[in-house]
RNA sequence: GGGUCUGUAGCUCAGCUGGUUAGAGCGCACCCCUGAUAAGGGUGAGGUCGGCCGUUCAAAUCGGCCCAGACCCA
């Protein structure tokens, strides 16, 4: 038997089917590194239109999780995509460098700043910890595949954006909207300080629950607003936080309300107890009243004014009427401490109310205080019971376990407190209005992020920027040390110390000898030592960083976090950019969900179920998470597993094999001396790249629109039916057994040459590393990396006039449905094996005729069997079953005909030269003719 | 407890303004190939569209309630 492989076109390519990404990957970064890509990409896009994505810093602190690998490579991914579509798209990685998280890992091996260490030694070591924690970050930032100027990111702790925070604080206090103020602050006890919002986290605590009464101190006037006769009627509070009594100063009421007198014994004591009629059973029963009378009922407005007694010190305090209180649990009647509640402060100061904040920075009560003198709060409940039990104005005493808000840091509970705290006046120039209004003009990814920003401005407070730590930058402000009003010529001075922050760091103004700026005037200020809450850094980052590096621009086009940061950098850099220039700082803003488990549940370390995508890039490669990351939909929760990513690893291999296959099949070709002009293709190759040419224009839509999920479904469907199921599976006897430069096959090679250089580029955002070693292994020439490159404009569409529109192909393809179908039929019943065993006879009416005739000799290429006859529907046997296409009945039956030793088909002529006895004709010119002439498959 | 979301086959996703037997790819089962071979081709089985109640001639698609989960807030 002659060996006829030898004159068939195989596939070859040194492109491995094993990606081996975990060993390959690293590199492929060192040679990235060595083009020095990054500032090539730069150069590339030099003068094209600007698309600044704006990162937000995440924080120096830990090894990156899953959390941070979604972020990166979605901002990746829309770098590069915006890259390939034609715009100069810069990404300028950033970290946030100050605050408290680092301060206690600096704790934890130094000591606590002015015990062990000084202040600024502690400062320094902040510095080192938190640039270290930069660098391991960035490794694995890098490892992931982000492309960025990771030799110049921007550090919230470098002197000279240290310099334009204090700038940037400048600004606002310039616009009047620092103001001074004396407010209750989420306090932690063990920090010393006031927390942001942020850093409070809510777990259940056990606190005693106890119901007051605040007698009235005139019965007369209760009965002339009620109509209720009493003898001592009091109102009863219900609260859990005893110790806050000694500063309590009213007892609120909702005006709408219903109340009710409840008269009844207690121990054998009459007592007249004023609740809200919806509590007033439940009040009743806990204080086990017995012989129960009940008042007609009032509205609680009646009360407004009406004069209490404090419960156990010498002071009357007013009824006042508030819509926060509720009748959810307690009396309806609640303790109004102004010093030590938000809701408390506030309708304080509509009434006028005293702020009394008798509890020091220490958590210690001032000395002299009545009952509570010189006791720390933790220690403050039992005596403020027993007083009131003295007093007889205790009405019930048990012990409840609710949620209470904790420090994020020491888990321990804190205490709301009024303290002296510089605040950014939501009021001030109508700031948060305006700030209101710019939310409309940003486009929102997805569209409810516009509907839960303006929900979060619409009772926002006002922002408290100051804490009284550390590392941090500081409020570089000299205030009046007797009316505490900042200097008259603050916007002088702000600048004077910003020039020396930027060249020496925050410590400049902690080193600060005040005579040196205020000469004489010294005197008369002092320093501010409080530093700024962590969230002016990265909020005026639109400003220390867009404003300040050439390549960025403000606002930015994009900003992009996880959906948490509505409250957080979205928040607080809207508020400040629209503080300082009127306008938000960017047009549009993307969030993504958080990463849950396989039952929906978040990741923690308690349930177990983390994820580490150093695990993922170690074991899969980055490649596969970045497919992972792109293949979810990120508005949504992100489900993660092993399972999972097995599973993306799976399709990773189709996509993969795709490309190979492609690959494998341009051996030997060269586009600039092989490529088929368009018209001389082939009907099929012509089709093959005006499918990749619409799914290319889908692909950028998609892109553009930052709907990666869809981009991966696209292209594996195409890699998987398009090209697998039908285009490759087609041309594979043609690539093989055609001459090598024939244009039957080199038309082919042409198509797969422009599919293979589009796919590459359709992936590289998303596969990068597979992308660029694809491009690598293309024929011709090319760019030295696949990112120096835009969308691939060599595909073209098919001519207006096709014969063989996308239409015609869609119904071959049902067409060769059909035929499978038969054909897996005649196999379950034993009667063939491989499809070119098989004849096939088409049973067509004029219509599916008319279409199928229009391939000629060609159609059997087309189902890949021996024969593919055609013969009238009205023939066809009794027995046979329409097929999906209507007016077509498929026969297969096995070939009679001698299987050809070349190209394995079945047919008549096999033997017909006399010098080749195995092979078919078609052969026979195929390896010593001219060949063979294709025309449409 | 409040705000903003999510819940379609084992997995990842489509299902537009309500309208024939709810789709795709993967995975799975079975078959084939051995000239893409730790690949490739084919066929097939999988769904109470989270649940309940409504509106409607008609709902996965609209409304209400409930359940589970996420983020934010109290």
């Amino acid at each position: 038997m002659t060996d006829y492989k030898a004159t068939l076109n195989l596939p070859h390519t040194d492109f491995p089917m094993k990606a081996g990404l975990s060993k390959r990957e690293p590199e492929r970064l060192e040679q990235w590194r060595q083009l020095d890509l990054y500032r090539r990409i730069r150069e590339a896009a030099a003068g094209r239109p600007k698309f600044v994505l704006h990162d937000g810093p995440p924080y120096a602190n830990g090894s990156i999780h899953i959390g941070h690998s979604i972020n990166k490579v979605l901002k990746d991914v829309i770098v590069k995509a915006r890259g390939f579509e034609g715009f100069d798209a810069p990404y300028v990685p950033g970290w946030d460098c100050h605050g408290l998280p680092i301060e206690h890992k600096v704790e934890q091996k130094v000591g606590k700043a002015g015990h062990k260490v000084d202040a600024r030694t502690f400062r320094e070591e902040c510095r080192a910890y938190a640039a270290e924690q930069v660098e391991g970050q960035k490794k694995d930032f890098i490892r992931l595949g982000v492309f960025g100027d990771w030799d110049n990111p921007y550090l919230t702790m470098n002197y000279d954006t240290e310099a334009n925070i204090v700038r940037a604080l400048g600004q606002i206090v310039d616009k009047g909207l620092l103001t001074k103020g004396f407010k209750p602050v989420h306090w932690c006890l063990d920090c010393a300080s006031a927390l942001a919002e942020a850093e409070v986290e809510y777990q259940d605590k056990k606190s005693p629950a106890i119901d007051v009464a605040f007698a009235a101190v005139d019965p007369a006037d209760f009965t002339a607003r009620t109509g209720v006769e009493a003898g001592a009627p009091a109102l009863v509070i219900w609260t859990t936080t005893p110790w806050t009594l000694p500063a309590n100063q009213a007892v609120a009421v909702h005006p709408e309300e219903d109340y009710v007198l409840l008269g009844g014994d207690q121990d054998g004591q009459p007592r007249e107890l004023v609740v809200a009629e919806a509590l007033a059973d439940d009040a009743a029963e806990r204080y086990g009243l017995e012989n129960v009378r009940r008042s007609a009922a009032f509205k609680g407005q009646v009360l407004e004014s009406l004069s209490l007694r404090h419960p156990f010190l010498d002071r009357r305090v007013p009824v006042v009427l508030g819509e926060h209180v509720t009748t959810d649990a307690g009396t309806g009647c609640v303790h109004t401490a102004p010093g030590h509640g938000e809701d408390d402060f506030v309708v304080g100061k509509r009434y006028g109310l005293e702020v009394d904040s008798p509890v020091q920075d220490n958590g210690v009560f001032r000395d002299g205080l009545p009952v509570v003198g010189g006791l720390h709060v933790n220690k403050a409940n039992g005596p403020v019971i027993e007083a009131l039990q003295e007093g007889g104005t205790l009405v019930a005493k048990k012990s409840i376990t609710h949620s209470y808000p904790h420090c994020w840091r020491h888990k321990t509970p804190i205490i709301f407190r009024a303290t002296a705290q510089w605040f950014i006046s939501m009021g001030g120039h109508g700031l948060l209005e305006r700030a209101r209004e710019e939310v409309k003009t940003v486009t929102w990814t997805p569209d409810w992020g516009q509907a839960r920003m303006e929900g979060m401005l619409r009772d926002r407070p006002d922002w408290c920027i100051s804490r009284q730590r550390t590392w941090g930058v500081p409020i570089t402000l000299f205030v009046d040390k007797d009316s505490s009003e900042p200097h008259p010529d603050t916007p002088r001075l702000i600048e004077e110390v910003a020039k020396r922050v930027e060249q020496e760091g925050i410590e400049a103004w902690f080193q600060l000898d005040p005579a040196e700026l205020l000469g004489e005037d010294a005197e008369r200020y002092s320093k501010v030592t409080d530093v700024l809450d962590v969230w002016f850094d990265s909020g005026t980052t639109h400003f220390s960083v867009l404003e300040q590096r050439p390549e960025l621009t403000v606002p930015a086009d994009l900003y992009l976090e996880g959906s948490d940061q509505h409250r957080g950098w979205f928040q607080s850099s809207l508020l400040t950019s629209t503080a300082m220039r009127g306008a938000a700082p960017y047009k549009g803003v993307l969030t993504h969900g958080f990463t849950v488990d396989e039952q929906g549940r978040k990741m923690s370390k308690s349930l177990g179920n983390v994820i580490a995508p150093q695990e993922v890039w170690n074991e899969l490669g980055a490649d596969i998470l970045r497919l992972w990351i792109a293949s979810t939909d990120y508005r949504g929760e992100m489900t993660v597993s092993k399972n999972i990513f097995k599973q993306v690893a799976d399709s990773y291999r189709r996509i993969r094999n795709t490309a190979r296959f492609l690959l494998s099949n341009l051996n030997g070709f060269d586009p600039a001396a092989n490529a088929v002009a368009p018209d001389d293709m082939l009907a099929l190759d012509r089709w093959a790249v005006a499918r990749a040419a619409q799914l290319q224009d889908e692909l950028r839509e998609l892109y553009n629109g930052y709907q990666f999920h869809q981009v991966y479904q696209r292209l594996h469907n195409f890699c998987a039916n398009e090209l697998g199921g039908f285009y490759l599976d087609i041309i594979k006897d043609r690539q093989y057994t055609s001459r090598g430069d024939s244009v039957a096959r080199r038309s082919c090679q042409t198509a797969l040459y422009h599919i293979a250089q589009a796919l590459a580029r359709w992936m590289a955002p998303i596969l990068s590393f597979t992308a660029e070693e694809i491009h690598e292994h293309l024929p011709g020439d090319k760019a030295d990396s696949v990112f120096l490159t835009t969308w691939y404009d060599g595909l073209f569409g098919l001519p207006a006039d096709a014969d063989m529109d996308l239409a015609f192909w869609e119904r071959i393809q049902a067409v060769k449905q059909a035929v499978n179908k038969a054909i897996e039929e005649a196999r379950n019943r034993k009667e063939l094996r491989a499809n070119l065993t098989a004849d096939a006879t088409l049973y067509v009416d004029d219509q599916v005729r008319a279409l199928l005739e229009r391939l000629g000799d060609e159609l059997r290429f087309v189902t890949i069997t021996s024969t593919a006859a055609l013969e009238p529907l009205a023939t066809a046997p009794a027995e046979l079953e329409e097929s999906a296409v209507a007016g077509l009945k498929v026969k297969v039956v096995p070939s009679p005909n001698p299987k050809c030793a070349r190209c394995w088909h079945h047919r008549a002529d096999v033997g017909v030269d006399p010098a080749h006895p195995e092979i078919c004709g078609r052969c026979v010119t195929n390896v010593e003719g001219p060949g063979e002439e294709r025309h449409y498959a």
